[in-house]
DNA sequence: AAATCATATAACAAACTTTTCAAAAATCAT
DNA sequence: ATGATTTTTGAAAAGTTTGTTATATGATTT
C-alpha cells in the first residue's frame, strides 16, 4: 500500500485529507509541523509527502529544503498546499524543490486525481507500463518480459502477439483478429505463421501461458 | 534544446506562451487543434506538450488520449491548459493520461516554474546536471563521463545520445525518436548513422551498457 | 475405426536489421 | 589554412527474426 505523508497545521484539514485519502486506498500518515514531518519521512519512507506551506515553527518550503538534503528522500515527491492565488508562494515552493502545488480549498475529487497522476507518473503504481497476469510481466516500455522474475527475450513479433493475448486475459482472439492486429491487413502471410509463433512463445514462457480455442484462435489463460 | 509543443486555437496565446518559454531557453512548436497537434508530436517527438483543452476539430482531451496510444510517445509529458475553475475538465484531463494542469489565465512566472518543475522531476532538464547509473556517472555541466572512475571522452554526439538513453534508464528509444531528439527533424541523416554512434559509445564504455532491441531501437541496461 | 480437420513441431529458407569497417565529408582548433 | 577530430555514409558481414513447408499429432466427425 502506497504510503502518504500529510503535514498541517490544523487537524481538521489534516483529518479531512486523510480520511478521502485513505478512503482511496492509501496508508496515511499525519505531521503537524515541519519538524514532525522531517521525522517521519525519515522512519516511513512515504512515497509522497503532502505539504502546507504556512506552519508554525517551520514552513513546508524550509522543511522540503531539509528533505531534499537527505539522501534517501531525495527523489521523494513532495506536493505544496497552499492558498489559491498565493503565486509568490507557489514560486518558492518550486524553487524548493516541490513536484506539485495543489490549491486550498481542497476538494476532494482535485485532490485524488493530483495525487494519482502525481504517482502515476512516477511510475510508483506501475500501472502505466506493465501488465502483470501471474508468474508474467510484460513491460512495454522497457520490451522486456519477465518470468517468475527473469527477464525473457521475446522478438517482436512475438513481443506484439502475447501483448495483444495479454491484453484481454481470458479472452480468445480469433485468427483472422490476431492477423489483421499483429500483421496488419494488408500484409499476407501463411495460416501456420500463427501457431509458430505461439510456439516460440510457450517454449520460452511456458506451455500453460497460452490456450488454444481449437478452430477459433488462441487466449492468454487467467489462472495459473 | 527542450522542445515544447504548444497547441491552442487562439493565436495570441499559443504567440504569449511560445515567446515566454523561448526566451527561458525552450524551442516551441505550435499547433491550432489537436490534429494538428498529434502530427507536429509524431513528426518532434517533442519533451513537453502543452495543451489547451477547449479546442474546435479536436479537443485536448481526444488528442491526449491518441497520443497515449502511440507508443514512442507514450510517456511525453502533456501539461493541459484551462480556465481556472473548470474542474470537470479537469479531472478528465488527468483521466485521458495529463501530467500536469495550469490554469488560465497564464501567468508567465507560474508557467515557467511548472514546466521547468515537470521537466526537472522527469530527468529531461538540463539543470540536474549528473546522472549516474552503476559504473557510469555522466556530467552534463562538464560533459564528461565517468566509467568505474575515470573520465572518459565522448564526442558530441556520443554524449547527447548516451545522456538521451539514460536519461530514462530501462526504457526503450525507438529509432526515430533517437534520431528526432538527438539529431533534430529537419536534419536527414543516413539510417546506419545511429548505430556507428552506438557502437563507438560501446567501445568507450563497454557492450553491455546499451542493449539492441532489434526491430525497436535501444536501451540503457538498468542492472550492471 | 477411418476419414477429416486443425494445430503442433522442426528444420529450413528468405527477409530483414544490426554490426563492422573503411573511407569520405564536415567541423573544429590552432 | 592545416591537421586533428568528429560525423556521416555505404558496402559487406554477421546475426536475428520471420515465414514456409512438410510431417506429426490429436481431436472430431462419420
Amino acid at each position: 500500500m502506497l504510503k502518504i505523508l500529510i503535514v498541517d497545521d490544523e487537524i481538521d484539514i489534516l483529518d479531512f485529507i486523510a480520511y478521502n485519502l485513505s478512503k482511496e486506498g492509501y496508508e496515511t500518515i499525519t505531521a503537524k509541523n515541519g519538524n514532525e514531518a522531517i521525522d517521519l519521512a525519515k522512519k516511513h519512507h512515504p512515497e509522497l509527502i503532502l505539504m502546507d506551506i504556512m506552519m508554525p515553527e517551520k514552513t513546508g518550503i524550509e522543511a522540503c529544503e531539509q528533505i531534499r538534503k537527505i539522501p534517501e528522500l531525495k527523489s521523494t515527491l513532495i506536493a505544496f498546499l497552499t492558498a489559491l492565488d498565493d503565486e509568490q508562494s507557489e514560486l518558492k515552493g518550486f524553487e524548493a524543490g516541490g513536484d506539485e502545488y495543489i490549491a486550498k480549498p481542497i476538494k476532494p475529487k482535485i485532490l485524488l486525481s493530483r495525487v494519482n497522476a502525481l504517482l502515476r507518473r512516477n511510475n510508483v503504481d506501475g500501472k502505466s507500463t506493465k501488465i502483470s497476469i501471474g508468474d508474467i510481466v510484460i513491460d512495454k516500455e522497457q520490451y522486456v518480459v519477465y518470468y517468475k522474475g527473469d527477464p525473457v527475450d521475446l522478438a517482436r513479433k512475438e513481443f506484439e502477439l502475447l501483448i495483444l493475448l495479454a491484453s484481454k486475459p481470458g479472452r480468445v482472439f480469433y485468427r483472422n483478429e490476431i492477423l489483421s492486429r499483429v500483421w496488419g491487413d494488408d500484409v499476407f502471410v501463411g495460416d501456420r505463421t500463427i501457431d509458430v509463433h505461439i510456439r516460440k512463445i510457450r517454449s520460452k514462457l511456458g506451455d500453460e501461458i497460452i490456450r488454444t480455442i481449437k478452430g477459433v484462435g488462441y487466449k492468454f489463460e487467467l489462472l495459473s
